[in-house]
DNA sequence: GTAATATTTGCAAGTAACTTGCGTTTATTA
DNA sequence: TAATAAACGCAAGTTACTTGCAAATATTAC
């Protein structure tokens, strides 16, 4: 029988009508398997050095293209991903210090956007945003 | 008698004890006048030719670091800058199609960051945070 | 105002994080 | 199982930004 992470990453590609190879697998099942969203840096060093960097930032593109991941820029010089196929809405917690980051349940009341969309003057809809809070973590204070 | 922006823009440097050269004061008044956070290749633009990239970035990240000027990345792969001294706190509303920014006066309610920070195990308190809107804007729509 | 000192600037070279081209391999479809 | 389409791996390229260092400018001390 399949691993809980398997049948789901294979779900994710199947999905999009995207092929299913052993380092797409692998992968997703990698990035399904942290807390927060990780760099590029950080999958390739928990992949292996058989991994190549290019088939990586391809993977990773094409993903976020389609929905299967968010990226996220938390002023490191690099972007962060991490799952957002059927993952709920929430926000990021960034220690300043060492670079940590937290998943943050959305606690948005439809408020937030609301009020924010009738001070925006030039803009109907939202399809997103996206809120990052910045301090030091526990162990950096 | 100087110019409202003249003033400011000296006070900002004099504030910190930093160097009032012609090109600073020049830089810090056009980003005054500005409405939103804008990139370096913007600067560069209106600034003219005369000036240099490495000297518009070495100022740049000079103000980033005295709190003069705060800085954004809306995944367009280069930064934005905007004024920051004395600017009350606010938040952007992006469009993802033609890459228009829009300032949003903060509607934050404390209860915003309270709550967050509650949800975040690993932090005892948060310095800032950073909220950005996404969508169309009227022109795009 | 002028000289001494400290800061900033401009140019050339360098770096880090990605991206692109293209021939080979692997997966999907027939 | 063969034909077709997609993904991979390597080398080379690009962009946004940084660093070193000598020359220019600003600040401070007289
Ligand atoms: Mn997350
Ligand atoms: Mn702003
Ligand atoms: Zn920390
Ligand atoms: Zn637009």
């Amino acid at each position: 029988m399949e691993s809980f992470y398997a049948t789901r990453t294979d779900e994710m590609l199947r999905a999009h009508g995207l092929s299913r190879t052993q380092g797409r697998i692998a992968l997703l099942k990698l990035l399904a398997s942290q807390k927060a969203p990780v760099s590029s840096a950080f999958l390739l060093r928990k992949l292996g050095t058989s991994w190549d960097e290019t088939t990586l930032y391809r993977a990773l593109n094409t993903f976020v293209t389609y929905g299967i991941l968010a990226q996220f820029d938390f002023g490191h010089g690099h972007a962060h991903y991490e799952i957002a196929h059927d993952k709920p809405h929430h926000h990021h917690a960034v220690c300043e210090s060492c670079g940590h980051i937290e998943d943050i349940p959305a606690h948005d009341s439809p408020q937030l956007t609301a009020s924010a969309l009738k001070a925006a003057r030039g803009f109907k809809r939202f399809t997103r945003h996206s809120l990052e809070f910045y301090g030091l973590c526990t162990k950096c204070t």
